[in-house]
DNA sequence: ATTAGTGCAAACTATTTGCAATAAG
DNA sequence: CTTATTGCAAATAGTTTGCACTAAT
């Protein structure tokens, strides 16, 4: 239902507030795309998409905003693909599958295991784990 | 001792061949700094050390051959920095740690845990996982 | 002989930056 | 009213490609 959607957009207006961040139109845009379009997307994608809609909108503000949602925990910046950055709106942590025939992400819910608090001395903050293989779909195909 | 790293450059000598690649001797000349300067290097790292000692070195064959070498398993393709693929030039499986404050690298041994052959349906070929922090370095200074 | 690799420069793609106009607080 | 953002175009950086020449098998 709609409110549940906005109800998300708000908790993420909440925390540019919180940052002092200042809420324009085209993030207030990006926003309920992130939130309506669960998924995977390069700044492409994503500016391609939004285009249609808000035909003024430029590439720029995409990069400079997802990765501004990026440093706020909003979206997740993964590191999969050979060539470029995808975004994955699903801000809670987890991990990742690339198929390798047909280069679609499945997410992973990671491991029980916790986060190591410490590795070797370097103190961890964070950590990502890439699976790579054939998928499901690929597979039975 | 020399002939450590000389047997070691002789197995990758071996994998070209099996594979019925051309040894060149650029080729001998980059698997011989692989093997005795083990470490994590971007394409651009490996072509200025090289450039001088052989100075018609040309990039692109650097780039060339690292990505062969990784498709033959003689080097390790990471994505941990943001705009640019690592060659570790240690080529058994193991994570990393990356440190956010100086940005080097360092090696992890892979948790004991083995690589799950199938997760959620999918087959699952390969995993890595990166980890980012403060290094011990950093931290003490 | 034949096939593949090298080095060079140019091309390409993802991402970033400079800047004038505009919107947010 | 002051500061930050937008959209555009141009710039940048990493990587790939086309091609003539050369080396490996």
């Amino acid at each position: 239902m709609q409110s549940v959607i906005e109800s998300k957009v708000q908790e993420n207006v909440k925390v540019l507030r919180e940052h002092h961040i200042p809420l324009t139109t085209t993030r207030l845009v990006l926003l309920r795309f992130l939130v309506t379009n669960r998924g995977h997307y390069s700044a492409e994608d994503i500016y391609q998409i939004l285009k249609e809609e808000y035909p003024s909108l430029s590439i720029a503000t995409v990069y400079n905003n997802m990765s501004l949602f990026a440093k706020l925990g909003i979206v997740q910046e993964l590191r999969i693909e050979r060539d470029k950055v995808i975004y994955d709106t699903y801000p809670e942590p987890h991990d990742h599958f690339l198929c390798l025939k047909c280069g679609r992400i499945y997410d992973i819910e990671t491991a029980t295991r916790s986060l190591p608090k410490e590795l070797d001395g370097h103190v961890v903050h964070s950590a990502h784990t890439y699976y790579f293989g054939i998928c499901k779909d690929c597979r039975e195909s």
